[in-house]
DNA sequence: CTTCTTGTTACTGA
DNA sequence: ATCAGTAACAAGAA
C-alpha cells in the first residue's frame, strides 16, 4: 500500500545513491511486469543511467538519458530494493517477510549496475509495473492526475474549488487520483479522522470549518508520514540504521475494535465505504 | 474451504 | 456529465 509518503521516501533514498550509475544488465524474470515489449525495455536501459528520480502522485518517474523515462508504479505490494553487496542501501515497502536473500520468489526484475550494485523489483501480487515512456507518455500520466497535495499550488481556495458543486462521497473523492494525487486508503482514513469528519459524508454536506480542517489535515498527515518515512516500512533498517515507523502513529487505520486514542470514548469501527475497508471513530468523527 | 486485503482501470447502470 | 458499485488483476493471511 505504498501511497505518497512511501513513494517519496523511496525516491529520496534512491536519489542519494543511484544516480549516474551505469546499467550493464537487465534481468526480466516476469515478462508481464514490464509494459511494452521486453526487448525495447532492455535495449533502452542497457548502458543507460538514472539522471534524476522524481514522483508524481504514486508514480515513480526516473529520468534517463535521451529524453526517456522509466516509470514505476508499485500498486499494492511492489517493492524497490537497492543492494550494494549484502547491504541494503535504499528500499521500499518491506513487509513481514523481510528477506534480503535476493532474488526471491517475488523478484520480477533486476537491474545490474557496473559497480556490482543491484536494484530489485519485487511484487507479491504482481499488480505493479515498469514502463519506458517518452515526453508524450509523461504527458499522459500528467493528464490523469490531479494536484500534488504538498505543492504550493494546493491552497485552501484551490481545495474549495475542487469540492464545489460536487456531491460525491468524501472518501471516494479523496481516493480519486484525478482530483488530488497520492492519497490512498490509509492516509484518507487518517486525514478524515484528524478533521473529525465521518468517511460516509458527502462533499456538499461539509461546512466551511470542516472543509478547512480537512484541507489542513491532509497536508499535516502527509508531511508527518514522510517525516517518519511512511507506514509500510516496518521491519527493516536502511543504510543509516533508521526505521520508518509511521505505523506507530496511525490513529484509525488498523485500529478497529480499539478505544479511540483521541476521545478515549469511542471504539474504532471498520465499515466499507467506496469499496474500501474504512476505519473511523463513531464518537469524535461527525 | 471461504473471505478479505489494496491501486487502478473498465464497465454497467442510475 | 456525474456518480456508485463491482469485477478484474494475484497471492497470501486468517
Amino acid at each position: 500500500m505504498p501511497e505518497l509518503p512511501e513513494v517519496q521516501t523511496i525516491i529520496d533514498d534512491l536519489n542519494k545513491v543511484i544516480l549516474n550509475k551505469k546499467i550493464k544488465k537487465i534481468d526480466i524474470l516476469l515478462s508481464k511486469i514490464v509494459r511494452g515489449t521486453n526487448s525495447s525495455f532492455i535495449k533502452i536501459l542497457k548502458n543507460n543511467s538514472f539522471q534524476n528520480i522524481s514522483r508524481r502522485g504514486k508514480y515513480i518517474i526516473i529520468s534517463l538519458a535521451n529524453n526517456r523515462f522509466l516509470v514505476i508504479h508499485l500498486r499494492m505490494t511492489g517493492q524497490i530494493i537497492y543492494l550494494q553487496g549484502n547491504n541494503l542501501i535504499a528500499g521500499g515497502h518491506s513487509d513481514k517477510s523481510n528477506n534480503f536473500n535476493l532474488p526471491n520468489r517475488q523478484t520480477h526484475l533486476i537491474l545490474h549496475f557496473t559497480d556490482q550494485s543491484q536494484l530489485f523489483y519485487n511484487d507479491q501480487r504482481q499488480f505493479g509495473f515498469l514502463e519506458i515512456i517518452n515526453q508524450k507518455g509523461l504527458g499522459r500520466i500528467e493528464n490523469k492526475l490531479g494536484i500534488e497535495p504538498l505543492s504550493k499550488g494546493f491552497t485552501y481556495s484551490y481545495f474549495q474549488d475542487l469540492l464545489k458543486d460536487k456531491k460525491r462521497n468524501i472518501k471516494a473523492f479523496l481516493l480519486d487520483q484525478k482530483y488530488i494525487a497520492g492519497l490512498g486508503n490509509i492516509y484518507v482514513d487518517e486525514s478524515l479522522f484528524l478533521a473529525h469528519i465521518l468517511p460516509t459524508r458527502s462533499l456538499d454536506s461539509l461546512n466551511k470549518k470542516e472543509t478547512k480542517d480537512l484541507y489542513l489535515a491532509i497536508k499535516q498527515v502527509l508531511k508527518l508520514a514522510i517525516k517518519y518515512r511512511g507506514t509500510t516500512f516496518n521491519n527493516y533498517k536502511d543504510a543509516h540504521g533508521r526505521q520508518g515507523n509511521f505505523i506507530k502513529r496511525l490513529k484509525v487505520y488498523g485500529q478497529e475494535n480499539q478505544k479511540c486514542m483521541r476521545c478515549q470514548k469511542g471504539v474504532i469501527k471498520k465499515i466499507r465505504v467506496a469499496g474500501r475497508g474504512t476505519r473511523y471513530c463513531p464518537e469524535c468523527q461527525k
